[in-house]
DNA sequence: CGTATTTGACCCGCGC
DNA sequence: GCGCGGGTCAAATACG
């Protein structure tokens, strides 16, 4: 496979509007085991993730249902590879950026440490097993983690020009 | 009717 | 070994 490392948009034609601020930095595949992707890198604020303890409601209700039942059905694919794992952090007032692919949500969980829960979302292209994140940090709502797993190798269903507006409206700090 | 979303349950890795 | 936290699947539901 080709390892086309590279976001759907040229940093240059489309976004001319928003100009510089914008620094992606992708994440190559390293075989490598490196010590780990560490979260995104603060922009000088001071998110980190603290305990902002309080509301400790959460948790999914897990249930204590008698009637258990085994599933068969365990995807027996154990890469040891590990995958490209790129983090961003925004300032958008939509969870969801559109960045021009088609993405179906499979998943959501109440994280710790933060309030609003997490959503995981899915390439619907076959044969592109690529996967993305979305966080909200409680303590800044307008603040929104985008963590890209895998990378596409295929073109994009959308137009970018889309995304342009997006651009212009959110700001990207942080890079892998 | 087909597709996307929602939501509960299950599974796995890690820390204690 | 058990509990917790996180990640994924799959059935049901909502929506076009």
């Amino acid at each position: 496979m080709d390892d086309d490392v590279s976001f759907p948009y040229n940093s240059s034609s489309a976004i001319t509007g928003v100009s510089s601020q914008l620094s992606l930095n992708y994440c190559h595949d390293h075989d490598e085991f490196e010590e780990e992707e560490e979260m995104v890198a603060t922009p000088g604020g001071g998110l980190a993730a603290a305990s902002a303890s309080g509301s400790s409601s959460s948790s999914v209700a897990m249930g204590s249902n008698n009637n258990n039942k085994i599933i068969k059905k365990v995807g027996g694919e154990k890469k040891k590879m590990r995958k490209p794992k790129c983090a961003f952090q925004t300032r958008s007032q939509v969870d969801i950026l559109d960045d021009g692919y088609r993405w179906r949500k499979y998943g959501q969980k109440a994280v710790k440490n933060n309030k609003f829960p997490r959503s995981y979302y899915r390439c619907t292209h076959h044969g592109c097993n690529v996967k993305k994140q979305v966080q909200r940090l409680s303590k800044d709502e307008g603040v929104v983690v985008t963590t890209y797993e895998g990378t596409h190798s295929h073109p994009i269903e959308k137009s970018t020009d889309n995304f342009e507006h997006i651009l212009t409206q959110m700001q990207i700090y942080s890079s892998c």
